[in-house]
DNA sequence: GTGCTGACTGCAG
DNA sequence: ACTGCAGCCAGCA
């Protein structure tokens, strides 16, 4: 069996997905965050790349990764460009001006509030 | 098979 | 303070 019986193409990907969606309402983290917690904090434009194959995926809220600024820089990539703004502000975040109220109030870091790191 | 692009980040000038 | 460059890896022409 040279092949692998399980087509899992990137663990990366998936790991991606998985905290993501381990997001709370109201909360949002940044694409270097991530990457960090998966032990790739150089690979952070991966996140990013990740969350745009993340469309496919339902239970991925991608509106709740921002960039370290708190900006919304993959808003463009939603439906709409106001789509990631909407779904924010119905978890609660406010984002004025493509950026997020009080980011490091609801910053959410998955190397804290997993016990990672 | 080769090369460029990209929802980022950190460091240097 | 702002600007520019390099690194990381997957997908596509």
């Amino acid at each position: 069996m040279q092949k692998t019986p399980i087509t899992k193409h990137s663990t990366f990907f998936n790991d991606v997905y998985e905290v993501v969606k381990l997001i709370p309402k109201g909360r949002v983290t940044s694409y270097g965050a991530i990457a960090k917690y998966l032990g790739t904090a150089k690979s952070s434009r991966m996140v990013g790349y990740a969350m745009n194959a993340a469309h496919a995926l339902p239970d991925v809220p991608a509106q709740r990764v921002v960039n370290r600024n708190g900006i919304l820089t993959g808003k463009f990539h939603f439906e709409t460009p106001t789509r990631m703004q909407e779904l924010l502000a119905q978890d609660g975040v406010a984002v004025i001006n493509d950026e997020v109220v009080k980011f490091k109030e609801v910053f959410w870091d998955p190397c804290i509030e997993l016990h990672i790191g």
